[in-house]
DNA sequence: ACCTGAACACCGTTCAAGT
DNA sequence: ACCTGAACACCGTTCAAGT
């Protein structure tokens, strides 16, 4: 039996190419993609299988499960963190904001990833990185090791509160006009409150619903935590 | 055509009090109980409808969604919260470190809360008088109002952050020694990785595994918090 | 006005069967 | 060893129809 000449025999690396097989990273890497567009509720085995051409227990031969996915889909978002200046004692303090502002800009950089790191106890090589840095500069700040490690620990937790809180609103279908007037009406309610009864909510309507978003909120945040951590040093 | 006699004609009381009328409340109930026995994720609009003896459309009529039903149970779970001790500028730092306990208790007592926790702006009248309440402490702390403000908001953050962590441990299938051995393992594995890349890690395993739960790391939290704020107190 | 059944468009995960 | 189709047991929300 011949080929026809205008039936090409069909080659053996074009069709490898075009059935790659799945792996890991393809995973992750459609996943990503479905975050990048779609947010974290876009993300689903399912849609992830759809991306790749297959059905959702494909998947289950190389990830676990979804939350084994959320994980992996942490430690692809904060890969590009990288803290490359020394650890200078006198400056501890902002270096440590430092490692927050990056944190949260690995997390703005790919909204949706702070749901997914919500639960997620990272352990992968950029985690300990950071953890690395992060007790190297508390230590240089003089704090007990215990307050050290504790830190370790309240620094992310706050850090994706933020990032999470953030895409809440952003990732619902509200438009910046709907937040706005969500947070006009807010005001206004508060406002409108019984002085009487809620004297300071009343006076600091204003105070209270502005900076929702933006970085001043964060930067607060990050003033209070640093503050309270430099007051635990040790003499 | 008439009845007979064995067979009473139907009452019309009973057959009211049979299907008592549906009502936000009894929606808030119905949800209460299924998150107190089943956690957050078995709280469904089917589930709370199917308990309530009718369809997952009914509800609608009551509650706008979901995401009303969550923000309607958190007012619930916070509800029993009361600050009836007088403000005293003396020990405001503590009296603030107890309003975050009894935010931490209400969520506790009723766990899964605080997962319908934190996307929610609380706005309910317990809200109001648990905001009132820390501005009123953090004035006495001489705080500036946008200080204060964003207190306000950093506190809740973190003390939801913090109690959603816990559930999220005690909500799956894991037992008191499920958790134990994952954090055995989290520890064996942090104190064996390459000293020379992560001394700090490698050093501080121990700390860095401890206290995962119980009130230590939570306590640790809000002194930090209170120190930082305290540092911000005009002169 | 309130309630309902049925449907729509989804989920995560498992499993027997294929290659 | 890896992949697949089909199924299982679920979701939130909408809508036309009933009372």
């Amino acid at each position: 039996m011949t080929h026809s000449p205008w039936q090409p025999i069909t080659p053996a690396k074009p069709a490898r190419e075009r059935k790659a097989p799945l792996t890991r990273d393809r995973i992750v890497d459609a996943a990503m993609e479905l975050l990048r567009k779609e947010g974290y509720d876009g993300v689903s085995m399912r849609k992830v299988a759809q991306e790749l051409k297959t059905g959702p227990a494909s998947l289950y031969a190389h990830v676990a499960n979804k939350r084994e996915l959320d994980q992996l889909l942490v430690e692809r978002a904060t890969a590009g963190m990288s803290f490359d200046d020394p650890v200078d004692p006198a400056r501890w303090q902002e270096q440590l904001k430092d490692v927050m502002r990056a944190m949260l800009g690995a997390m703005r950089a790919n909204p949706g990833v702070a749901r997914a790191a919500i639960g997620a106890v990272p352990t992968g090589e950029r985690a300990l990185q950071t953890t690395e840095r992060m007790l190297a500069l508390l230590k240089a700040g003089n704090l007990p090791d215990q307050a050290a490690a504790w830190a370790v620990d309240l620094i992310p937790l706050y850090v994706t509160a933020i990032a999470f809180e953030e895409t809440v609103q952003s990732a619902s279908d509200w438009t910046a006009e709907d937040v706005e007037a969500f947070v006009a009406g807010l005001r206004a309610y508060l406002a409108g409150q019984p002085a009487d009864r809620f004297p300071l909510v009343v006076a600091l309507a204003g105070p209270l619903t502005s900076g929702a978003s933006g970085d001043e909120r964060f930067e607060f945040g990050i003033t209070v935590i640093t503050a309270g951590l430099a007051a635990l040093a040790q003499s």
